[in-house]
DNA sequence: ATCATGTGTGCGCAAGTATTGACAAGCAGA
DNA sequence: TCTGCTTGTCAATACTTGCGCACACATGAT
């Protein structure tokens, strides 16, 4: 199964700025490439457009071209594989873990607690 | 107290080694590095080693020390970053999240661990 | 044609990993 | 006691991977 591969995925999420890239595309619906990168001015574009080609390649985020622009949202699959891991390690916190998931769950979509990123 | 840092967890978490070994490690109760270190008999004891001081570091994985072993355990709240993250990015898709929590959360039967974090 | 958006490529630098050799800690036997 | 053996880690080395940057190219709008 390509999309959902655990190597991928667990590599493009070990980089702090690509989780912050996620989670900024994860507030809004889609971004494009440049304001991903404005929002990470201390990073070239090409930076930019590196991380995105793994999150891309990871299946973490889709791509939507229009015109010259180049349109990401998070995909909602590649969860799949980090649950399935989680679950498979932490059976006995995962009553935790679901309770967590369904506290944010319940609420429809609430900008749910930030995830607090390396605070350089 | 730094709950568990977020990039440690990640970083440790990249590693498909590091992953074997902790599913490893879930799957039993504890397990003595030497027994860890023998399912990867591809690996040395010093790199064994390593991945576990990386794990441990990481707040993943507790050590405890009887005799010239030492047994390590999963601990049983370093999800919780996982979860966060996981929450501040798949909002829109948080139902599919928890239900596949729940599926596996059907099956829990191990009391919980301690946590106990070992700084150097 | 000109400019803007976004990506691919090559290079240099940093971080991580596995191995070898050696050391500290602990148990068993004489 | 001391010696021998096992467990597990530390130190130093070499190898591999990954990140970020500068330049150039492809695509699309004016």
């Amino acid at each position: 199964m390509a999309p959902s591969d655990s190597d991928a995925i667990f590599s493009a999420l070990a980089d702090p700025t690509r989780r912050a890239i996620l989670s900024l595309i994860g507030e809004h619906e889609e971004l494009t490439a440049g304001e991903i990168a404005a929002h990470f001015d201390s990073l070239g574009r090409t930076a930019v457009s590196s991380h995105l080609r793994i999150l891309r390649l990871a299946g973490l985020v889709a791509e939507r071209r229009d015109g010259r622009f180049r349109h990401y949202s998070v995909t909602s699959t590649p969860a799949d594989a980090v649950v399935a891991f989680l679950t498979s390690v932490y059976q006995n916190s995962l009553e935790q873990l679901a309770s967590a998931v369904q506290g944010a769950a319940t609420s429809e979509d609430i900008p749910a607690g930030r995830v607090e990123e390396r605070s350089a």
